[in-house]
DNA sequence: TTCTGGCACTCTGATCACCTGAGTGCTAAC
DNA sequence: GTTAGCACTCAGGTGATCAGAGTGCCAGAA
């Protein structure tokens, strides 16, 4: 796949990535001559550039102007040629500070959204976890009023959710509790997705001699767990308008096409979704994402992971021309951290 | 202070301010001539025009520019011109369906702002109800870990608080339980802050024969319902996005000045707020508002009420030259079901 | 064989002159 | 009071021109 070249050449076109990364402006072969310090003059880099041009590696917007790198030319760039930097004390001290407050994972999640974006003056994204991969720990049932009930999920990361579900007959506050201790004694510590089959499979294998306990508990989490309205906004997103400081999104038809495929978030969670599986950081170039509107942008995730079980994915989008050595090592970290700011509150919740 | 004004030059302010509203573009002598309906020549209509401008009601930007309303002439034409249209069925009819679906206020509050700003094509704002605002319904402790408590707070608005309180010592799950009945049949119906204010009146007053249910549950309240925290985003904004179709908004420096105002929110609920007291639609004209980047803009806000009592404000945000005549009813129909939605809530929970 | 200087060529972007269209203010006549 | 006419102004579009930055290619040097 990856085509062959030469030492020279491959470290021009390094030298041209960096270039363009930094200054946005197409690279001609004289800049270039001065910047490989290779004491070569203009015409033979120029021989060079139509090598790599002719590889697809770059490319120059007209005649005139020098070149750029095309999507190939990233990959490359990113899978062989970087060299990756190691961050700054301050910023690794600064956000391992700011992803050990705050007392909601929701919180958490939002500010590691937010330090990525401010740290890189681009745009942050974080999932959220789906519900089901939430460890059960506590459930509450409080009555509201006839037939209303108010119920309390806790998880094993101490996330709160709040549901206020319609019951089919009343219950007496003493079944209430006995469905809720029910299910706190037996089921805490387990997926909630593992706590509805598991109920399930209970129900239709001891039929017979079933408590009413047992039923009552069933049916409760089953209108408590049902999760078919959406879990509210599972994807946040921040800093946005610092995508407007790039030139080359600076206009406002492409950026206002960005800023509603960041908004209308469905697409943006499936391509992010697809990330959760692999480990590391994954990077989506320009159209590799398959995305129109993420046509200039590249996106650099990794997945968080909690017990060792990846449960959602946060990253940045910005330009194509984004520093890659700086944005890598800063998701990776983001992600660590979360996940074991993540696994820290399930473990100690103190 | 309104100048006076004859029928006819009132009457083609009226239809210049319309015009230029509709269009955008300065309005000329010819084409207002024909628009007025009036029969008179272009020549005519400049010397009223002359007229007009030298009482500071309209302006051009150049002289061979027509002429566009100033701040004071919108302000003349919304106080004295202004017809209002009646709404459309069909909106009105979406409004009451959809202001009256979906359980906590904070969705109904999303609603509205996104209802207003899809319906307007304009930016939709809403303020929260500050939370000293609710009426206190129920309150729960439940233990979470050592000296960590989940309060679970619901007002009558059913609207449902979470905060995870640290307690200066271990409470049995009794004693909560005794903590929340004391504040649950004493206190259900008041305002939150005015639970505050009685359970400290209460300690002060009964010093010496203090139960211990008082004691634990004035420590319990003081903590649970302590704000200093920032009531979590307590303004909502949609459809910033729609404003980059305007015109007048749409150079990226100006639309990010514009973005970054309603996003860095303070100064805008600081403006909404002093609008919390009028009654009726109250709308801002562009500097009228003191804000710079809100120059090109109109602010048409009215506040909704729980129990008559003015609790938050909602409004458009949108460029000066809006159709206030379709505006100003909306708002006033949005914030009118909003409170009538809140309101039913509080009394049949249902 | 590899590199380099030179040269013709291309394309963008800025600048300038020019023109048109829209609009104004003023004045004199109706 | 109203109107027609006229001179004037200004923004915005068009086309010409030019400099600058690059390129590709070729012939000669290393």
């Amino acid at each position: 796949m990856s085509p062959q070249l030469n030492d020279r050449a491959s470290h021009l076109f390094k030298v041209l990535v960096e270039r363009y990364i930094n200054d946005g402006q197409p690279v001609g072969s004289r800049s270039l001559a001065k910047d490989a310090g290779l004491n070569l003059s203009p015409a033979t880099i120029r021989n060079v550039m139509a090598d790599l041009e002719d590889l697809g590696l770059i490319t120059s917007p007209h005649t005139s102007a020098g070149r750029m790198p095309t999507v190939h030319g990233y990959r490359l760039f990113i899978d062989t040629l970087l060299t990756v930097k190691p961050l700054q004390d301050n910023i690794i001290r600064q956000f391992q500070q700011d992803l050990n407050e705050g007392e909601s994972p929701s919180d958490l999640l939002e500010t590691a959204s937010r330090l990525l974006s401010d740290v890189t003056h681009m745009a942050g994204v974080v999932t959220l976890p789906k519900r089901e991969t939430h460890a059960f720990k506590h459930i509450e049932f409080l009555p509201l009023s006839e037939r209303r009930l108010l119920v309390i999920l806790i998880s094993e990361q101490q996330e709160i959710h709040n549901k206020i579900i319609h019951v089919p007959r009343d219950f007496t506050p003493s079944e209430l509790q006995a469905a809720a201790n029910f299910l706190n004694t037996r089921y805490a510590g387990r997926n909630i997705h593992r706590v509805r089959e598991a109920l399930g499979r209970e129900i239709t294998e001891t039929r017979e001699r079933l408590s009413q306990e047992i039923i009552d508990a069933a049916t409760l989490t089953e209108l408590a767990l049902d999760d078919r309205k959406k879990s509210r906004n599972p994807l946040l997103v921040s800093g946005e308008i610092n995508l407007m400081d790039f030139s080359e999104l600076a206009n406002m038809d492409q950026f206002r096409n960005l800023f509603e495929t960041l908004h209308q978030k469905e697409d943006l969670i499936q391509l992010l979704d697809r990330c959760i599986e692999s480990p590391g950081v994954q990077i989506y170039i320009g159209e590799e994402s398959g995305h129109h509107a993420l046509g200039q942008c590249s996106l650099v995730t990794a997945s968080y992971s909690v017990k060792d079980q990846a449960v959602g994915v946060l990253g940045v989008i910005g330009p194509t021309r984004m520093k890659y050595e700086k944005v890598i090592p800063l998701v990776d970290l983001t992600a660590k951290l979360v996940g074991a700011a993540l696994n820290q509150r399930s473990l100690s919740p103190n």
